[in-house]
DNA sequence: CGTCCACAGGAATGACGGGCGG
DNA sequence: CCGCCCGTCATTCCTGTGGACG
């Protein structure tokens, strides 16, 4: 039996220091018992939320805050806490956490809260509105406090509107054994610039602000996870105070920082090194990066891959929606592919912006018009890495365009 | 100072695959 | 099985617009 690649990979792991005692204590998706810096929230989600122990409905809250604040965290933590409460006391309440951009539509959202109240939903077939009075006869049958969390509504208002929140902020209306409270929870501080007045003000009876950490505080908080998930002495000071700072500067995201130190002892741990330094950090950084940036290439539809490469192929340090387009439809001639409209064009460029592979910004040239200035955001490298690879882009990647060398 | 380019991007609508209830 | 509804992708039609040019 020869000796495997895999012995070394395999020896080394055993052999090799251990750094991790517990690496799931770094996922974003871990609930700590202790949240640093966030005990005013807490506090305050607290009292908001008490009434219900003593059968009372309680008021909505709208809760706002960037990514990695901590929203999520301690909406979930004031819960479970309530709920054992609420097991002591025999208050009937329950609650459902629904996070709207996972769940994705109206549709879903209704279905996920029937599902909670004990009833059967088919994920498709049913009018929405059938869903909904499915779900409010289940919910008054169950005479409960039923609190619902909404995690990342704004992105459900952005591209679904607001109809389905005047339904859920009026449902108590229609109720006589039950009562509603809604938790709302939004990335964007301006979220009701989107919604109906009457819809915010009913949500917004209580507001909670979370700010974001400063590079302080993620300190502290990356001291108290890293306790726990690493070996002691494992993680080096250095390497703990460049993670905060960089989370720090991507607006104070916590989740950023756990991140960046899970795969910093990971980075660590494959090069065999028996601690944690501010480099390994460093490569982590570059590493979550690529990582992501290739999830998302290899994610993509294939008019959008077609999109991307004729920003590659313009090569250009910015071009316009036109140029694309012709280079677009040129490369879908070359691959037999259906073509899309120009308009169409527009919103996956604007898609690929979002997902920050292309920087578009809409410029006025005056006489000459108005368009979108695009340009390629990660490395032409990265781009041949991923494409060259597959058979069915790799021609297109060395087809050389027609139309150009036209200004 | 008005014109007019080269699009932006909203709204309505349709085609399609999947799945219901009756 | 039918008629209806879902979400998704795409088309068609449309009105809106910043600013260089004349």
């Amino acid at each position: 039996m020869g000796k495997s690649v895999l012995d070394d990979v395999f020896d080394n792991f055993v052999k090799g220091v251990k750094l991790f005692k517990d690496r799931e204590v770094l996922r974003h998706d871990y609930l700590p018992n202790r949240l640093p810096h966030r005990e005013n929230q807490i506090r305050l989600l607290g009292v908001t939320v008490a009434p219900v122990l003593k059968d009372a409905r309680c008021s909505n809250i709208f809760i706002y805050g960037k990514t990695g604040t901590g929203k999520t965290a301690v909406t979930k933590y004031v819960l479970s806490h309530l709920e054992t409460k609420a097991k002591e006391y025999g208050a009937q309440v329950k609650f459902c956490y629904i996070n709207c951009r996972m769940t994705g539509s109206e549709y879903r959202v209704f279905a996920a809260l029937s599902q909670s109240v004990g009833l059967s939903i088919p994920f498709t077939g049913l009018s929405t509105g059938e869903v909904f009075d499915r779900f409010r006869s289940g919910l008054d049958q169950s005479r409960i406090l039923f609190i619902i969390v909404l995690d990342e509504v704004d992105a459900l208002i952005k591209d679904r509107g607001d109809a389905f929140m005047y339904e859920l902020t009026r449902i108590n209306e229609t109720l006589s054994k039950s009562k509603v409270s809604i938790i709302g929870i939004s990335n964007d501080l301006r979220l009701k610039e989107f919604l109906d007045p009457r819809v915010f003000s009913s949500l917004s009876e209580e507001e909670l602000v979370f700010r974001p950490y400063d590079a302080g505080e993620l300190r502290n908080i990356l001291l108290d996870r890293s306790k726990l998930a690493f070996q002691d002495d494992v993680l080096s000071d250095s390497a703990l105070s460049i993670s905060s700072a960089l989370a720090a500067a991507e607006h104070g995201d916590a989740r950023r920082a756990l991140d960046l130190l899970r795969v910093a002892g990971e980075v660590a741990e494959r090069a065999g090194a028996k601690t944690i330094t501010e480099d390994h950090v460093r490569q982590a950084e570059k590493h979550i990066e690529h990582n992501r940036v290739i999830e998302a290439l290899n994610n993509l539809t294939l008019h959008s891959k077609l999109v991307l490469l004729s920003v590659y192929h313009l090569n250009k340090s910015s071009s316009t929606t036109g140029e694309i387009y012709d280079i677009y439809n040129e490369l879908c001639g070359e691959m037999g592919a259906g073509l899309l409209t120009q308009r169409r064009l527009g919103t996956l460029v604007n898609e690929l912006d979002s997902m920050g592979l292309v920087n578009a910004k809409v410029v006025s040239m005056g006489r000459y018009g108005r368009t979108k200035k695009i340009r390629l955001e990660i490395s032409r490298g990265l781009i041949k890495e991923v494409y060259g690879s597959d058979n069915r882009f790799n021609q297109i990647l060395n087809y050389s365009p027609k139309s150009m060398h036209k200004t």
